[in-house]
DNA sequence: ATAGCAATACCCAGTTTGGGTCATAGGCCG
DNA sequence: CGGCCTATGACCCAAACTGGGTATTGCTAT
């Protein structure tokens, strides 16, 4: 399969593709390569309110997606929310992940099954200082998906969400801006801060004053758009500034 | 080549193996199989003084590795450079990447082509909370790699790397205690605080008194055992109680 | 029915935060 | 050498947070 002329064509053609008609189509064809039904690749955010340059493509049917707006599963999906921490790519239902899910997560798989989503295998795509997405491959047949597409899927998944990045990127004329740099210092008065430290403490245990940790601090939240402590210890994890385990060791 | 069981059977021995020498002996099992001499696999961090929990692992020569260190080269390696913004994995060198390049970057590229990597393929593997790393097959020979066995690299790449993410976590003692369990209340209120809101701003955007929030969040604070707001605030995107995508998304 | 829990609401005293502004010292670089 | 950046330190002050309380309502499970 990998082998043919045929995959090969499919991921250039995502890259060719000029539009989101020509990424639609392309990704039709893999979809029906692959011996999937449905697919679905965009980013994890609002759907009622997306923001710029982030992007959605499915051919789910128009009744699905109008039960996901109407009752807005797009904030809870269950299928998205298993993305989370997870590079590698996963076939669902399976047991193991079920166990993650809450309430509302598994209302949302089960009338994706009536609907006709019985089975899948999905790619997350994390990048630093993006919106996380994913793409999907669906079937409406129950049972285990072949393991040996999977590799074709992931590759050719994950070479179409970087195409169609670049496409919707360029079509909103950015550039996201990248994250800001930071000191050696900074970094350690983030870590500190992420750990629930006073300003006093932080002076403490770097051997500053209290009054140096708060400037150091100041410059931080000043490089972020002055955004508040809280915000600013989920947005330099997400952005890769600083890990969990750094963050979280105890000390 | 990836319908092969032996090819099955690599991706699990990652997740069976108990230590790193379990990991690289399967490694060095996966490069041969995939027609590679070297790998290499881990975070994109200060090797001389690696965080906790950060890990990298490799077969390159002795040689190597004490240029690598004694000159720092991971400070600027450009092929760690050329992972930045990027999921779908990539073979190298290649023109239209070289030009992403500066002064320092072609010159290691250089020094390494002298120890014999004259060609390879890299993924980039990027998770929110995590910092960035990659998986790298080379190989000694100069020339194009053959693009067949891309998607089986890349497909391993990404188990192997769960894997090792995995034992290098439960090694640095992260995540014993489960999780406290919250209601959707005090969830509402987590993602408020990840957000930045005060007190005040809660209540006004739940409909409750300023007082009402401040009651939720104290119980909130106690189910972790008094941590402070900022730590929760790590500590809840790393248990998986809130993720990235709803505590980052502008409201 | 009654005990437990979640959600609501209010009080309060002490501490911390997060914006300013300002100043000095050292290192690096052209 | 001068300019720029970083790290350091200091002061001010209104607003917000923290962690104890107490108390009512309504729902649910035993």
């Amino acid at each position: 399969m990998i082998q043919s002329q045929e995959f090969q064509s499919i991921i250039q053609a995502f890259y060719d593709a000029k539009d989101e008609q020509g990424i639609y189509e392309t990704f039709d064809h893999l979809t029906y390569f692959l011996g999937f039904k449905y697919f679905a690749i965009g980013h994890h955010v609002d759907l009622l309110n997306p923001p710029i340059a982030s992007f959605g493509i499915s051919n789910y049917s128009s009744g699905w997606l109008n039960e996901v707006f109407h009752e807005r599963y797009f904030m809870d999906d269950p299928i998205h929310f298993l993305c989370n921490g997870r590079h590698a790519g996963f076939a669902w239902p399976e047991s193991h992940l079920l166990n993650r899910l809450n309430e509302r997560h598994r209302h949302i798989l089960e009338r994706g099954a009536l609907r006709n989503f019985q089975s899948g295998y999905t790619i997350p795509v994390h990048l630093p200082g993006e919106y996380s997405g994913s793409c999907t491959f669906a079937t409406p047949t129950s049972g285990t998906i072949a393991h040996n597409v999977l590799p074709a899927a992931f590759f050719a998944a994950s070479h179409a969400f970087e195409a169609i990045r670049r496409l919707a990127r360029t079509a909103a004329g950015l550039g996201l801006e990248p994250p800001p740099q930071f000191t050696d210092r900074q970094r350690e008065v983030i870590l500190l801060m992420g750990q629930g430290k006073t300003y006093a403490e932080m002076g403490m245990i770097l051997g500053i004053s209290r009054e140096t940790a708060h400037q150091h601090c100041k410059l931080v939240f000043r490089a972020y758009g002055n955004i508040q402590r809280c915000n600013l210890i989920a947005r330099v994890l997400y952005d890769g500034i600083a890990s969990f385990p750094e963050m979280l060791r105890k000390q």
